[in-house]
DNA sequence: CTATTTGCAAACCCTTTGCAAAAAT
DNA sequence: ATTTTTGCAAAGGGTTTGCAAATAG
């Protein structure tokens, strides 16, 4: 909570308990679509609209605190970005599951910055599985 | 081109103009937007409708023949997904320029695969510099 | 006090759909 | 001959916008 306060004083953003909601609710790696964590927030902030909910996710996408990641069944998932990890996607029902990366996954941005020749902000890793154990 | 229509015969797919169309644009791996990609048909078939191209878009990306590509700035790109490879996203322009990968790229999505314990069906690798040479 | 953010509703625009004609196999 | 695909136009739905009131710093 606290914590969510200080992240958005130093990206200059205004620590509203809406906004406070949307971080908090994505902190739980649930990779929610836009209905679900629109729902999450309404639970704190009854009176949220989705139109705040859309801002502040492009608001924090801006900043790069979230990330968006296409899922094969069209919808857009949502998750803070943190310490680097792998989305896995599930190509039936779009669940998203977190997979921590080791070592390998530093060394391979590095070679990735290395083959380009410039500096990369941040590398997204996306495994497609046919089906996960939830579906 | 006979390459795209035997490909499509593999999917059991009909080989329209159309279709072989949106397949050719896509193979110059420009990496385009919708409205890129129509104009593009377009100039070939000048009586093809977005529709369509949206259709096939969709009947590619069900068969894993079209990478559908979220960019930061909100645009989706497309590409057809032959040798793996890198995306890399300028996070000013949104454009794509692709990076050959190299042996690691295997190996690391055998290591996944490992790490997860079932077979991956295909990784992408979206990595995001602040800047391109063309903005 | 000033700048940002919220919430509402309307607008916007991208994407999909229904259907009849055309084309592919 | 059968099945898929096309193209048009309309519908649909997700996302954004404008603006006044509320809130954060």
């Amino acid at each position: 909570m606290k914590n969510y306060v200080q992240l958005l004083k130093e990206h200059n953003l205004k620590a509203t308990p809406q906004r406070i909601s949307v971080l908090k609710a994505l902190g739980e790696h649930t990779h929610p679509t836009i209905d679900e964590l629109f729902e999450k927030v309404r639970e704190e902030h009854p009176t949220v609209s989705l139109a705040t909910v859309y801002k502040n996710l492009n608001t924090l996408k801006e900043e790069g605190l979230v990330a968006e990641i296409n899922t094969p069944n069209g919808k857009m998932r949502y998750d803070i970005f943190s310490m680097p990890h792998i989305h896995v996607v599930c190509a039936n029902c779009g669940k998203i599951e977190d997979v921590p990366c080791d070592l390998a996954y530093d060394q391979y941005q590095k070679d990735i910055e290395a083959k380009l020749g410039k500096s990369v902000k941040r590398v997204d890793v996306l495994a497609t599985v046919e089906a996960c154990d939830g579906c």
